[in-house]
RNA sequence: GCAGAGUUAGUGAAGCGGUCAAACACAAGAGACUGUAAAUCUCUCGGCUUAUGCCUUCGAAGGUUCGAAUCCUUCACUCUGCA
Protein backbone atom coordinates (compact mmCIF):
# COMPACT_ATOMS: atom_id res chain seq x y z
CA UNK A 1 0.00 0.00 0.00
CA UNK A 2 1.03 3.21 -0.79
CA UNK A 3 1.92 3.97 2.96
CA UNK A 4 3.79 1.34 3.56
CA UNK A 5 7.72 2.71 4.37
CA UNK A 6 10.38 0.44 4.93
CA UNK A 7 11.85 0.68 8.86
CA UNK A 8 15.37 2.40 8.12
CA UNK A 9 15.39 5.55 10.59
CA UNK A 10 14.14 4.39 13.81
CA UNK A 11 15.98 5.53 16.60
CA UNK A 12 17.76 2.37 18.59
CA UNK A 13 17.54 1.02 21.75
CA UNK A 14 15.16 3.98 23.22
CA UNK A 15 13.29 1.23 24.57
CA UNK A 16 14.94 -1.40 26.95
CA UNK A 17 12.99 -4.40 28.20
CA UNK A 18 13.15 -5.30 31.72
CA UNK A 19 10.82 -7.71 31.92
CA UNK A 20 8.58 -9.26 29.70
CA UNK A 21 5.43 -11.48 30.94
CA UNK A 22 4.09 -13.09 27.08
CA UNK A 23 1.29 -11.20 26.04
CA UNK A 24 1.22 -9.48 29.51
CA UNK A 25 2.78 -6.21 31.86
CA UNK A 26 6.21 -5.71 31.11
CA UNK A 27 8.31 -3.20 32.87
CA UNK A 28 11.44 -1.09 31.32
CA UNK A 29 13.19 2.01 30.44
CA UNK A 30 12.61 4.65 28.10
CA UNK A 31 15.44 7.24 26.89
CA UNK A 32 14.26 10.04 25.98
CA UNK A 33 16.63 13.17 25.14
CA UNK A 34 16.03 14.08 28.50
CA UNK A 35 16.32 11.51 30.17
CA UNK A 36 15.40 7.84 31.08
CA UNK A 37 11.97 7.17 32.26
CA UNK A 38 11.09 4.04 34.14
CA UNK A 39 7.87 2.04 32.32
CA UNK A 40 4.86 1.98 32.91
CA UNK A 41 4.53 5.27 33.97
CA UNK A 42 1.20 7.63 33.93
CA UNK A 43 1.78 11.38 32.64
CA UNK A 44 -0.51 13.72 33.39
CA UNK A 45 -2.17 16.34 30.83
CA UNK A 46 -0.97 19.53 30.99
CA UNK A 47 -2.99 20.95 28.57
CA UNK A 48 -1.82 24.37 28.44
CA UNK A 49 1.90 24.25 29.16
CA UNK A 50 1.46 23.28 32.97
CA UNK A 51 -0.74 20.38 34.81
CA UNK A 52 -3.69 22.69 35.93
CA UNK A 53 -3.47 24.10 39.46
CA UNK A 54 0.10 22.42 40.20
CA UNK A 55 3.70 23.65 39.83
CA UNK A 56 6.68 21.21 38.44
CA UNK A 57 7.48 20.95 41.94
CA UNK A 58 4.27 19.04 42.62
CA UNK A 59 3.86 16.85 39.79
CA UNK A 60 7.36 15.73 40.60
CA UNK A 61 6.10 14.96 44.12
CA UNK A 62 3.38 12.52 42.56
CA UNK A 63 6.16 10.72 41.34
CA UNK A 64 5.63 11.62 37.94
CA UNK A 65 8.10 11.79 35.65
CA UNK A 66 6.06 12.70 32.02
CA UNK A 67 4.12 15.54 31.63
CA UNK A 68 1.84 16.00 28.54
CA UNK A 69 1.22 19.08 26.70
CA UNK A 70 -1.43 19.99 23.65
CA UNK A 71 -0.26 21.13 20.38
CA UNK A 72 -4.26 23.12 19.62
CA UNK A 73 -4.10 24.52 22.67
CA UNK A 74 -1.11 26.26 22.64
CA UNK A 75 -0.93 26.85 19.17
CA UNK A 76 -4.20 28.82 19.59
CA UNK A 77 -2.91 30.72 22.69
CA UNK A 78 -0.16 32.23 23.10
CA UNK A 79 1.53 30.52 19.90
CA UNK A 80 4.00 28.16 19.55
CA UNK A 81 6.62 31.32 18.21
CA UNK A 82 5.73 33.08 21.79
CA UNK A 83 6.44 29.69 23.44
CA UNK A 84 9.90 29.16 22.02
CA UNK A 85 10.46 32.70 22.84
CA UNK A 86 9.55 32.20 25.94
CA UNK A 87 12.42 29.75 26.05
CA UNK A 88 10.52 26.07 24.70
CA UNK A 89 8.04 24.50 26.63
CA UNK A 90 10.32 22.98 29.00
CA UNK A 91 11.80 26.86 30.75
CA UNK A 92 8.01 27.88 29.99
CA UNK A 93 6.17 25.35 32.78
CA UNK A 94 9.38 24.67 34.22
CA UNK A 95 9.16 20.98 33.99
CA UNK A 96 12.67 19.98 33.24
CA UNK A 97 11.96 16.58 32.80
CA UNK A 98 10.86 14.68 29.12
CA UNK A 99 7.45 16.17 27.69
CA UNK A 100 5.29 14.86 25.18
CA UNK A 101 2.67 16.91 23.13
CA UNK A 102 -0.19 15.93 21.54
CA UNK A 103 -1.13 16.46 17.94
CA UNK A 104 -4.19 18.50 18.15
CA UNK A 105 -5.88 15.10 16.73
CA UNK A 106 -7.83 14.75 19.59
CA UNK A 107 -9.45 17.80 19.10
CA UNK A 108 -10.78 16.30 15.37
CA UNK A 109 -12.60 14.59 17.99
CA UNK A 110 -13.84 17.32 21.12
CA UNK A 111 -14.35 20.05 18.58
CA UNK A 112 -16.15 18.26 16.29
CA UNK A 113 -18.82 20.69 16.03
CA UNK A 114 -16.20 23.81 15.56
CA UNK A 115 -14.29 21.55 12.70
CA UNK A 116 -14.56 20.77 9.19
CA UNK A 117 -12.10 18.12 7.95
CA UNK A 118 -10.27 17.89 4.42
CA UNK A 119 -8.20 15.66 3.02
CA UNK A 120 -5.24 18.48 3.78
CA UNK A 121 -6.27 19.36 7.65
CA UNK A 122 -8.68 20.34 9.77
CA UNK A 123 -9.99 23.86 9.92
CA UNK A 124 -10.99 24.41 13.36
CA UNK A 125 -13.02 27.28 14.87
CA UNK A 126 -11.67 28.94 18.06
CA UNK A 127 -14.25 27.73 20.83
CA UNK A 128 -13.17 31.26 22.59
CA UNK A 129 -12.61 33.98 19.73
CA UNK A 130 -14.52 32.29 16.82
CA UNK A 131 -11.40 32.61 14.63
CA UNK A 132 -10.59 29.93 12.22
CA UNK A 133 -7.44 28.23 12.65
CA UNK A 134 -5.97 25.36 10.05
CA UNK A 135 -4.15 22.39 11.44
CA UNK A 136 -2.60 19.71 9.09
CA UNK A 137 -0.04 16.59 9.34
CA UNK A 138 2.88 19.04 8.64
CA UNK A 139 1.60 21.88 10.53
CA UNK A 140 1.18 19.78 13.61
CA UNK A 141 5.01 18.39 13.37
CA UNK A 142 5.97 22.39 12.86
CA UNK A 143 3.75 23.52 15.92
CA UNK A 144 5.16 20.53 18.04
CA UNK A 145 9.29 20.67 16.99
CA UNK A 146 8.79 24.66 17.72
CA UNK A 147 6.92 23.90 20.90
CA UNK A 148 9.96 21.84 21.78
CA UNK A 149 8.25 18.44 23.05
CA UNK A 150 11.03 15.55 23.87
CA UNK A 151 7.95 12.98 22.18
CA UNK A 152 5.61 14.16 19.51
CA UNK A 153 2.57 12.66 18.09
CA UNK A 154 1.20 12.17 14.42
CA UNK A 155 -1.66 14.21 13.56
CA UNK A 156 -4.28 11.84 13.50
CA UNK A 157 -8.45 11.33 12.68
CA UNK A 158 -10.57 9.96 15.39
CA UNK A 159 -14.14 9.54 15.94
CA UNK A 160 -16.51 8.54 18.42
CA UNK A 161 -17.94 5.13 18.93
CA UNK A 162 -21.29 5.84 19.08
CA UNK A 163 -23.72 4.69 16.51
CA UNK A 164 -23.71 7.41 14.23
CA UNK A 165 -19.90 8.24 14.44
CA UNK A 166 -18.92 4.80 14.40
CA UNK A 167 -19.82 4.87 10.47
CA UNK A 168 -16.50 7.16 9.64
CA UNK A 169 -14.03 4.61 11.53
CA UNK A 170 -12.78 3.26 8.16
CA UNK A 171 -12.54 6.86 6.35
CA UNK A 172 -10.58 8.07 9.91
CA UNK A 173 -8.49 4.65 9.30
CA UNK A 174 -7.68 5.70 5.90
CA UNK A 175 -7.21 9.21 6.57
CA UNK A 176 -4.83 8.39 9.48
CA UNK A 177 -2.41 6.50 7.62
CA UNK A 178 -2.50 8.80 5.09
CA UNK A 179 -1.83 11.93 6.91
CA UNK A 180 0.88 9.71 9.29
CA UNK A 181 2.80 9.81 5.85
CA UNK A 182 3.07 13.49 5.89
CA UNK A 183 3.78 13.08 9.47
CA UNK A 184 6.91 11.39 8.83
CA UNK A 185 7.97 13.21 5.93
CA UNK A 186 7.66 16.51 7.85
CA UNK A 187 9.25 15.54 10.40
CA UNK A 188 11.95 13.94 8.70
CA UNK A 189 12.66 17.29 7.25
CA UNK A 190 12.40 19.42 10.29
CA UNK A 191 14.70 16.97 12.18
CA UNK A 192 16.80 16.43 9.07
CA UNK A 193 19.91 18.51 10.72
CA UNK A 194 19.55 17.21 14.20
CA UNK A 195 22.06 14.60 15.84
CA UNK A 196 19.82 11.57 16.41
CA UNK A 197 20.48 11.85 20.36
CA UNK A 198 19.05 14.92 19.88
CA UNK A 199 15.60 14.43 18.08
CA UNK A 200 12.48 14.28 19.63
CA UNK A 201 10.97 10.39 19.29
CA UNK A 202 7.95 10.65 16.92
CA UNK A 203 4.77 8.30 17.65
CA UNK A 204 2.45 7.27 15.52
CA UNK A 205 -1.46 6.60 15.87
CA UNK A 206 -3.04 3.29 16.07
CA UNK A 207 -6.73 4.04 14.94
CA UNK A 208 -9.66 1.23 13.81
CA UNK A 209 -12.35 1.95 15.96
CA UNK A 210 -13.80 -1.56 17.81
CA UNK A 211 -12.91 -3.05 14.42
CA UNK A 212 -10.32 -5.59 15.80
CA UNK A 213 -9.68 -6.39 11.67
CA UNK A 214 -8.89 -2.94 11.33
CA UNK A 215 -7.25 -2.12 14.26
CA UNK A 216 -4.51 -5.07 13.54
CA UNK A 217 -3.97 -3.70 10.14
CA UNK A 218 -3.54 -0.40 11.78
CA UNK A 219 -1.00 -1.62 14.23
CA UNK A 220 0.50 -3.26 11.16
CA UNK A 221 0.80 0.22 9.40
CA UNK A 222 2.23 1.73 12.42
CA UNK A 223 4.87 -0.60 13.35
CA UNK A 224 5.93 -0.75 9.43
CA UNK A 225 6.42 3.17 9.58
CA UNK A 226 9.57 5.02 10.77
CA UNK A 227 8.25 5.60 13.93
CA UNK A 228 9.73 5.85 17.42
CA UNK A 229 6.72 4.78 19.51
CA UNK A 230 3.14 3.10 18.82
CA UNK A 231 0.26 5.52 20.18
CA UNK A 232 -3.19 3.66 20.38
CA UNK A 233 -6.01 6.52 19.56
CA UNK A 234 -9.73 6.26 19.37
CA UNK A 235 -10.44 4.30 22.83
CA UNK A 236 -11.40 5.67 25.82
CA UNK A 237 -14.20 7.99 23.80
CA UNK A 238 -17.71 6.57 25.84
CA UNK A 239 -17.85 3.06 24.27
CA UNK A 240 -18.35 0.39 27.26
CA UNK A 241 -15.27 -0.56 29.09
CA UNK A 242 -15.47 -4.24 27.73
CA UNK A 243 -15.42 -2.91 24.08
CA UNK A 244 -11.83 -0.79 24.79
CA UNK A 245 -10.53 -3.89 26.48
CA UNK A 246 -11.31 -6.20 23.87
CA UNK A 247 -9.13 -3.76 21.40
CA UNK A 248 -6.26 -3.97 24.12
CA UNK A 249 -6.26 -7.67 24.57
CA UNK A 250 -6.23 -8.19 20.63
CA UNK A 251 -3.60 -5.96 20.01
CA UNK A 252 -1.09 -7.20 23.13
CA UNK A 253 0.48 -9.79 21.34
CA UNK A 254 0.99 -8.28 18.29
CA UNK A 255 3.63 -5.44 19.08
CA UNK A 256 6.93 -4.90 18.72
CA UNK A 257 8.81 -5.09 21.71
CA UNK A 258 11.22 -2.78 21.05
CA UNK A 259 9.67 0.39 20.79
CA UNK A 260 7.20 2.02 23.53
CA UNK A 261 3.22 1.67 23.75
CA UNK A 262 1.75 4.61 24.57
CA UNK A 263 -2.05 4.52 25.05
CA UNK A 264 -3.73 7.77 24.52
CA UNK A 265 -5.94 8.85 27.03
CA UNK A 266 -6.60 6.47 29.52
CA UNK A 267 -6.44 7.10 33.49
CA UNK A 268 -9.36 5.13 35.36
CA UNK A 269 -7.37 3.13 37.26
CA UNK A 270 -9.28 -0.09 36.62
CA UNK A 271 -8.30 0.60 32.64
CA UNK A 272 -4.80 1.79 33.54
CA UNK A 273 -4.23 -1.99 35.30
CA UNK A 274 -5.83 -3.56 31.90
CA UNK A 275 -3.55 -1.71 29.67
CA UNK A 276 -0.55 -2.54 31.61
CA UNK A 277 -1.65 -5.61 32.25
CA UNK A 278 -2.03 -6.11 28.12
CA UNK A 279 1.47 -4.48 27.53
CA UNK A 280 0.53 -0.53 27.52
CA UNK A 281 3.86 1.18 28.78
CA UNK A 282 2.45 4.57 28.77
CA UNK A 283 -0.59 6.43 29.46
CA UNK A 284 -2.52 10.24 29.69
CA UNK A 285 -5.74 11.11 30.78
CA UNK A 286 -6.92 14.28 32.29
CA UNK A 287 -9.21 12.34 34.47
CA UNK A 288 -7.06 12.50 37.69
CA UNK A 289 -6.44 16.26 37.72
CA UNK A 290 -10.25 16.99 36.29
CA UNK A 291 -11.35 15.19 38.48
CA UNK A 292 -9.25 16.02 41.44
CA UNK A 293 -10.64 19.89 40.88
CA UNK A 294 -14.30 18.24 40.92
CA UNK A 295 -13.91 17.04 44.11
CA UNK A 296 -13.74 13.38 42.94
CA UNK A 297 -10.59 11.00 44.33
CA UNK A 298 -9.32 7.71 43.98
CA UNK A 299 -9.20 5.97 47.10
CA UNK A 300 -7.91 2.00 48.34
CA UNK A 301 -9.32 -0.38 46.11
CA UNK A 302 -9.74 1.84 42.60
CA UNK A 303 -12.82 3.12 45.09
CA UNK A 304 -13.63 6.55 44.18
CA UNK A 305 -15.01 8.80 46.66
CA UNK A 306 -16.42 12.58 46.54
CA UNK A 307 -14.68 14.58 48.97
CA UNK A 308 -18.06 17.36 49.30
CA UNK A 309 -20.00 14.58 50.36
CA UNK A 310 -21.88 15.88 53.75
CA UNK A 311 -20.41 12.52 55.66
CA UNK A 312 -16.86 14.41 55.62
CA UNK A 313 -17.46 16.78 57.35
CA UNK A 314 -15.48 16.34 60.38
CA UNK A 315 -13.57 13.82 58.97
CA UNK A 316 -10.33 13.86 60.69
CA UNK A 317 -8.47 11.23 58.39
CA UNK A 318 -6.63 11.56 55.04
CA UNK A 319 -7.85 10.50 51.73
CA UNK A 320 -6.17 7.49 51.91
CA UNK A 321 -4.21 6.42 54.75
CA UNK A 322 -1.95 3.56 52.69
CA UNK A 323 -1.39 6.93 50.43
CA UNK A 324 1.75 8.42 50.32
CA UNK A 325 1.52 11.55 47.98
CA UNK A 326 1.76 14.94 49.22
CA UNK A 327 -2.07 15.44 50.85
CA UNK A 328 -2.08 12.13 52.83
CA UNK A 329 1.59 12.18 54.21
CA UNK A 330 0.80 15.35 55.88
CA UNK A 331 -2.78 14.55 56.71
CA UNK A 332 -4.54 17.13 55.19
CA UNK A 333 -8.03 15.88 56.27
CA UNK A 334 -10.85 14.86 54.47
CA UNK A 335 -13.17 17.57 56.89
CA UNK A 336 -10.73 20.10 56.30
CA UNK A 337 -10.45 18.93 52.07
CA UNK A 338 -14.23 19.49 51.89
CA UNK A 339 -14.18 22.88 53.42
CA UNK A 340 -11.98 24.12 50.71
CA UNK A 341 -13.76 22.66 48.22
CA UNK A 342 -17.27 23.90 49.59
CA UNK A 343 -16.00 27.79 49.45
CA UNK A 344 -13.81 27.03 46.23
CA UNK A 345 -10.37 27.21 47.69
CA UNK A 346 -8.32 25.92 44.85
CA UNK A 347 -5.68 24.49 47.06
CA UNK A 348 -8.46 21.70 47.21
CA UNK A 349 -8.44 20.91 43.91
CA UNK A 350 -4.41 21.21 43.98
CA UNK A 351 -4.03 18.60 46.67
CA UNK A 352 -6.68 16.41 45.40
CA UNK A 353 -4.96 16.47 41.87
CA UNK A 354 -1.33 15.82 43.56
CA UNK A 355 -3.13 12.36 45.17
CA UNK A 356 -4.72 11.08 42.63
CA UNK A 357 -1.69 11.40 40.20
CA UNK A 358 0.35 9.69 43.02
CA UNK A 359 -2.37 6.72 43.04
CA UNK A 360 -2.29 6.38 39.32
CA UNK A 361 1.69 6.33 39.60
CA UNK A 362 1.62 4.08 42.33
CA UNK A 363 -0.13 1.34 40.43
CA UNK A 364 2.00 2.01 37.30
CA UNK A 365 5.24 1.43 39.87
CA UNK A 366 3.49 -1.91 41.08
CA UNK A 367 4.13 -3.15 37.78
CA UNK A 368 7.65 -2.00 37.30
CA UNK A 369 10.94 -4.59 38.40
C1' G B 1 -46.03 60.58 67.10
C1' C B 2 -46.77 61.81 61.55
C1' A B 3 -45.72 60.36 56.31
C1' G B 4 -44.01 56.74 53.04
C1' A B 5 -42.02 51.74 51.76
C1' G B 6 -41.82 46.80 53.04
C1' U B 7 -42.68 41.54 55.43
C1' U B 8 -42.72 35.35 49.72
C1' A B 9 -39.68 28.49 50.70
C1' G B 10 -32.47 27.98 54.38
C1' U B 11 -30.83 33.17 52.33
C1' G B 12 -31.55 37.01 48.63
C1' A B 13 -35.36 38.05 45.32
C1' A B 14 -39.58 37.68 41.23
C1' G B 15 -44.78 37.25 41.26
C1' C B 16 -49.49 41.64 42.28
C1' G B 17 -57.12 37.95 41.29
C1' G B 18 -57.23 31.92 38.37
C1' U B 19 -52.21 28.90 33.92
C1' C B 20 -48.55 29.37 41.87
C1' A B 21 -45.82 24.68 45.72
C1' A B 22 -44.63 29.80 43.68
C1' A B 23 -39.43 32.40 38.37
C1' C B 24 -34.28 33.26 39.22
C1' A B 25 -29.67 33.31 42.11
C1' C B 26 -27.06 31.50 46.13
C1' A B 27 -26.75 27.92 49.98
C1' A B 28 -27.72 22.69 50.77
C1' G B 29 -27.90 17.25 48.99
C1' A B 30 -26.43 13.64 45.25
C1' G B 31 -24.09 12.35 40.73
C1' A B 32 -21.15 12.62 36.10
C1' C B 33 -16.31 13.37 34.14
C1' U B 34 -11.00 8.66 30.26
C1' G B 35 -5.15 11.95 23.99
C1' U B 36 -9.04 19.09 28.85
C1' A B 37 -14.12 24.51 25.08
C1' A B 38 -14.39 21.13 31.88
C1' A B 39 -11.93 24.87 39.34
C1' U B 40 -17.22 22.28 34.62
C1' C B 41 -21.85 20.06 33.90
C1' U B 42 -26.44 17.35 35.46
C1' C B 43 -30.29 16.16 38.87
C1' U B 44 -32.88 17.13 43.64
C1' C B 45 -34.16 20.93 46.76
C1' G B 46 -42.31 22.58 51.51
C1' G B 47 -44.45 17.63 53.20
C1' C B 48 -46.46 12.98 51.70
C1' U B 49 -40.91 8.29 50.53
C1' U B 50 -42.60 9.95 44.99
C1' A B 51 -47.30 10.79 41.73
C1' U B 52 -50.52 14.45 34.51
C1' G B 53 -51.96 12.72 42.85
C1' C B 54 -52.93 14.59 47.74
C1' C B 55 -51.79 17.93 51.83
C1' U B 56 -49.80 22.48 54.12
C1' U B 57 -47.65 27.33 52.61
C1' C B 58 -46.34 33.47 50.65
C1' G B 59 -45.76 38.16 58.73
C1' A B 60 -50.73 37.16 61.96
C1' A B 61 -55.99 37.19 62.29
C1' G B 62 -60.40 38.33 60.00
C1' G B 63 -63.05 39.66 55.40
C1' U B 64 -64.42 40.32 49.83
C1' U B 65 -64.66 36.66 45.77
C1' C B 66 -66.76 30.79 42.31
C1' G B 67 -61.37 31.54 43.19
C1' A B 68 -56.40 35.38 47.10
C1' A B 69 -49.20 35.26 47.71
C1' U B 70 -52.01 38.90 44.80
C1' C B 71 -57.99 43.14 46.87
C1' C B 72 -59.99 45.18 51.94
C1' U B 73 -59.62 45.72 57.54
C1' U B 74 -57.02 45.33 62.01
C1' C B 75 -52.67 43.86 64.48
C1' A B 76 -47.29 42.76 64.76
C1' C B 77 -42.63 43.69 63.25
C1' U B 78 -38.68 46.17 59.67
C1' C B 79 -36.66 50.28 56.93
C1' U B 80 -36.56 55.57 55.17
C1' G B 81 -37.90 60.70 55.83
C1' C B 82 -40.12 64.62 59.31
C1' A B 83 -40.45 65.51 64.39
Amino acid sequence: MLYLTPVNDLKLNIFEEINQSPNGPRSGVLKTRRGDVKTPTFMPDGTRGVVKSLTAEQVKSAGIDIVLANTFHLHIQPGEDVVAKLGGLHEFGKWQGPMLTDSGGFQVFSLSKLRKITEDGVTFKDPVTGDMRFISPEISMQIQLKLGADMIVAFDHLTGLDEESIKDTQEAFDRTHRWLERCIVEFKKLTKDMKPEERPLLFGVVQGGLDLSLREQSLKIIQDSEVDGIAIGGLSVGEPREEMYKVLNHLAPLYDPKRPRFLLGVGDPRDLRYAIEHGIDMLDCVLPTRNARHATVWVEGDKQIHLTNAQFIDDISPIDPGCDCYACVNNYSKGFLRHQFKVNEPLAGSLASIHNLRYLQRICESYRI
